[in-house]
Order: structure tokens, then C-alpha cells, then sequence
RNA sequence: GGCGCGUUGGUCAAUCGGUUAAGACGCUUCCCUUUCACGGAAGAAUGACGGGUUCGAUUCCCGUACGCGCUACCA
């Protein structure tokens, strides 16, 4: 019996959940569940100067949207916790001085200003950013350099310091990357990362791997933007004595903007006009809002959907995935490599597709809110669920149904009958004084197109000529189901005095 | 600059040495429909470059170019 498999998405609550990380708990979740495996939520957050109130709540509450919730988190707890670091700030750092304990790690007192000083009086044209490695590490200020006294006295004095992680001058490192395979690395080339700050909080680097060694986790997946960083985590849990628990590894490709290239940020979905969050993220000290995938109208299985395409595939040109399908499909070894550009309109067909698919049902709660959120009463649950059957193939977005179903709510203001208007004849007036008195009482379409064109027959009109001014006076516009369901759907009475309107609108 | 990763149509992409190089989005045209859609049909459009290896390379290897990422007491 091989070991129970642990996964974790390890966010730093810093602001609104972006795509690129709803994908990695995507691929966490699908992982986790294909191997009845755990899936646990960490926050990462060891960074006090930047921590953003509400953003953890504000991340729990977007897996909960997407339907991906964790096994364990702050919110469930677990076997594991606490899951937050600043709660386990106590355990690392012990962890930090065995390391310097074992040599493998050291004091360093140099404060910011110097660290910015060795940066400028460094700094060439060959090597515009200096790091604090093997090479530079014996002109700083750190227990390497200084003699075992000081270092004590400086210790004792409670100088403020950090320990930076002492990175071999020149040693080859390999790992497997799940996604990638062999990755190659040189420890020379890697700085001495810091491992526990001045405040006494871990890096992201130290806290890493102390939590994922703590937590039991089997296989790690983050961005690829963590690549370059890998030798030092791998070093460390060599260093740490845990290396047979090390958990595989898998970098995913970055998601980028549509146009140009580069990470998609942010501020390319504001500049393009697309979301890039979740959900809607209110930044606390501006205020400001950014606009989610989920109030722009889409539904969480076809955000999920669109996501999990975004860098992986089955191989059978399947697109169309419920996640429980993906759960079953989903395979490390078919994630791509290469980044792939984020195309919104590519989102927006894959919205389509669920809405088009959804059933009435499913789609009630979401019509019924964006219509109430519009001014339209939908009070009638079995009405609004025949509406939808009728207006959801052209719906994009859940927020098209404002516009495409309003009108079997409200009575259209003063309908435009512009388009016919240049050839009405007092014959189509009489056809339509006379159609609403004969309309059938029953809901029924076929019963109205059949009283339609028998009349238009009586009265020598082609049927094409009376279907358009029918519809402007229904809908309001040019657009909507048949008109003989819209007529049927409104009723007798409804569509007696949307005719009235149209016809007074015409004389 | 250094280090790492990557590179099939505009975009997402299949191919695990032999295909007329799939499919999808978007786009164009047509059909359906006297609304808008949906649906159907068709079309334009792809292996960065140069070397190898091989009977045969999109596929394997090397180099070049290009792109991206990292290069913080941020994650």
C-alpha cells in the first residue's frame, strides 16, 4: 500500500484569486480526487506587509463557486493544522538553525540599506543584478565571514538578522519534474536565499517545504514562475534529513495575455475587457472593484471547463468536460509545457456550450437573479423556466437574459416600429385589430400561427409581412424565439395590448 | 547580463518516425429561418531557422533565433 496521496493550493492572501490560480487548484483538486488523495488549502501568509483583509475569506468563497473545495483548510481544519503559516510561525525557526546548526545555513546581520549598497557597488553592464551568493557572501556581514565571537555577541546583542540558506559553489542538481521531466540546475548560479526574516517569519522557501515535509504532501504543483527556485527547495529537504518524503514535483505553464506575451495580469483583463478573477474582488484600500468570471455571467462548469483546456487535453478532441468527467480524464502527463495565451473569446463559446446544455432548472436561480437585479418580477417558477427553454441558446453570458427574456416580464416601452413603418397599409391594421380579438385562450403556438395565417390569408397579406410588425410589437425589437411562442407564452391578453400599443405607435 | 523553461494556423491544440499535419474557437461563404440565434455545409489559415541521426523527420539529438520566467528579508 503506497502512501495516501496530499495535495495542497498554497495562496498568499494578497488580493483577488486570479485564472492561473483557480487552474492550479484545478489540477490539485483533479489530481487529489482521481487518487482519492487530499486536498489541502495553506495561506500562505508570511508576508505581514502584505496581507489584505477579507482576501482569505474572499478565496475560500471562489473555491466554493467553482465547486473545488478542500479536504482541510482554516475554514475545516484537519489532522494537519494550523493552515495558516502565520499560525505555525513557531515551528520553522527551529528548522532555520539546525541548518545553521549543520552548516548548511547561516546568520547574515546585513541590513536593507547595505544589501541595496552591495547591489549598486556591484552592479555592471555584464551583471545588472548582483546576488548574495558564494561568490559575494565573504564580503558580507553574516556568521560566515565574522569570527565565531562576534557572531555571538552580535546574537546576544539581539542585532536584527536573517538565515540565509549557504548554496554550494558549484554542484550539479537534478529532479524530475512531473510535467517537464529532467530538470538540470547548477547550485552556483542560485543565490543564498533568505529562510527565516527579521520578523522571525519564514520565507516562502523555508516555510515550503517545513509545511509540506509537516503535512505529508506527496506531489507539489505550482506555477512555473517557482522553477528557478526549485534547487533551493530540493537542497532543503536533503538538508532537512527529509529527502525520501520529498514530494514530486510538477511546474505548470503560465497562462498568458492574448495579446503580446508575458503572465496575463490583472490589468490586461481591465485593458482588454474580460475578467481575470474568479469572482468580484473588492480591493479594501481603494475600493475598487474588479469584475469575476462569475458576475460577468458565467457558469462555474464552464469557467472549470474552460480552465482545465487551458494546458491540458485528452487527446480525443473532447472539450466539453463536467468536472467529475475531468476528475476520471485529467492526466499529469498530457499538461502542456509551453504557456498558453488566455482567449476570451474561446471562454465565451465554452459558457455558451453549458448555458445551451444547462437545463431549465439549472439555470433558474442564476436567471432569476440577474432578471430581479434588472427590475424584471419573475415570480412564476414554471413560467421563467419555459422562458429560458426558449431564450437560452442565445445566451452567452447568464446576464444575456436580462436582454433576451426581459420582454416576457415587461411590456416593452413604446416599441419602435420604425422598420415597417414605410409599408403599413390600413389592410395590416385591420389584420391586427382583428387578430386580438381571435387569439385563442389556450397557450398554445401552433393554435396562434394557425388563427395567424388564416386570418393574413382573409385579409390577402403574405404571412412575411405581418411576422416582423408581430414581433416588434411583442419583443420591442428585432430579435427573440418565434413569435408565435412569444404570443402564446404572453397569453391572449398581454399580446392583445402589446398589439394595441404597436398600432397606436404606428398612426 | 546570468540561470531556467518553452516554440505546430490569429488562438487552444492532436500527432508519442511514415497522415492529404486531426479537431475546436474566431473569421469568410452558403443552407435553414421573412427576427436574432441555434443547427448544417464549405473555405482560408500551421510545423521559427540551420545542421545532424535515419530508408524516412513536425516527431529524436545539437546549435541558432525568438519568447517567457526568475534573478527581494513577495509569494
Amino acid at each position: 500500500m503506497s502512501k495516501k496521496i496530499r495535495v495542497r493550493f498554497a495562496p498568499s492572501p494578497t488580493g483577488g484569486l486570479h485564472l492561473g490560480g483557480v487552474r492550479t487548484v484545478l489540477y490539485n483538486y483533479l489530481f487529489a480526487r482521481q487518487h482519492l488523495g487530499d486536498f489541502i488549502l495553506r495561506i500562505e501568509d508570511t508576508d505581514q506587509s502584505r496581507f489584505v483583509p477579507g482576501a482569505e475569506e474572499y478565496i475560500m468563497d471562489c473555491l466554493r463557486w467553482c465547486g473545488l473545495e478542500p479536504d482541510e483548510s482554516p475554514l475545516t481544519g484537519g489532522n494537519y493544522g494550523p493552515y495558516r503559516q502565520s499560525e505555525r510561525k513557531a515551528n520553522y525557526r527551529a528548522y532555520a538553525e539546525k541548518l545553521v546548526a549543520d552548516g548548511h545555513a547561516y546568520y547574515a546581520f546585513d541590513t536593507p540599506e547595505e544589501l541595496e549598497k552591495m547591489r549598486e557597488d556591484f552592479r555592471t553592464t555584464e551583471n545588472p543584478s548582483p546576488q548574495y551568493d558564494h561568490r559575494l557572501r565573504q564580503q558580507m556581514k553574516n556568521s560566515l565571514r565574522l569570527s565565531k565571537d562576534e557572531v555571538a555577541k552580535l546574537l546576544s546583542d539581539g542585532v536584527p538578522h536573517v538565515i540565509r540558506i549557504k548554496m554550494p559553489a558549484d554542484q550539479t542538481l537534478r529532479f524530475t519534474d512531473l510535467i517537464r521531466g529532467e530538470v538540470e540546475f547548477n547550485t552556483g548560479h542560485v543565490d543564498d536565499k533568505v529562510l527565516l526574516k527579521q520578523d522571525g517569519m519564514p520565507t516562502y522557501h523555508l516555510a515550503v517545504v517545513v509545511d509540506d515535509y509537516l503535512m505529508q504532501i506527496t506531489h507539489a504543483f505550482r506555477g512555473e514562475e517557482w522553477l528557478p527556485s526549485a534547487p533551493v527547495h530540493v537542497l532543503l529537504w536533503d538538508y532537512l534529513g527529509w529527502k525520501d518524503s520529498m514530494p514530486q514535483w510538477a511546474h505548470l505553464p503560465l497562462i498568458l495575455k492574448p495579446d503580446g506575451n508575458g503572465k496575463l495580469s490583472k490589468r490586461d483583463g481591465d485593458r482588454l475587457g474580460f475578467p481575470v478573477f474568479a469572482m468580484n474582488w473588492t480591493d479594501p484600500k481603494t475600493g475598487e472593484t474588479t469584475t469575476g468570471f462569475r458576475e460577468r455571467g458565467f457558469l462555474p462548469e464552464a469557467f472549470v471547463n474552460m480552465l482545465a483546456m487551458l494546458g491540458w487535453n485528452d487527446g480525443t478532441g473532447k472539450e466539453i468536460f463536467s468536472l467529475e468527467e475531468l476528475v476520471q480524464a485529467f492526466s499529469l502527463e498530457r499538461v502542456h509545457k509551453g504557456g498558453a495565451k488566455f482567449d476570451f473569446e474561446k471562454a465565451k463559446w465554452f459558457n455558451h456550450e453549458w448555458i445551451k446544455a444547462a437545463t431549465p432548472d439549472r439555470l433558474l436561480p442564476d436567471v432569476k437573479a440577474v432578471l430581479s437585479q434588472q427590475g424584471f418580477e419573475a415570480n412564476d417558477d414554471d413560467y421563467t423556466k419555459k422562458v429560458i427553454a426558449l431564450v437560452k441558446d442565445r445566451c452567452t453570458f447568464t446576464t444575456d437574459f436580462a436582454e433576451q427574456a426581459g420582454f416576457f416580464f415587461k411590456t416593452p416601452a413604446a416599441p419602435d416600429m420604425q422598420a415597417v413603418a414605410g409599408k403599413w397599409t390600413a389592410e395590416k391594421t385591420h389584420f391586427f385589430n382583428e387578430l386580438m380579438n381571435k387569439l385563442p385562450a389556450s397557450k398554445d403556438a401552433a393554435a396562434v400561427e394557425q388563427i395567424f395565417k388564416d386570418l393574413a390569408t382573409a385579409h390577402n397579406i403574405k404571412v412575411g409581412e405581418l411576422q416582423l410588425p408581430f414581433r416588434l410589437m411583442l419583443v420591442g425589437g428585432k430579435f427573440g424565439p418565434a413569435v408565435f411562442e412569444i404570443a402564446a407564452m404572453l397569453g391572449a391578453e398581454e399580446t392583445g395590448k402589446r398589439i394595441r400599443q404597436g398600432l397606436q405607435a404606428l398612426a
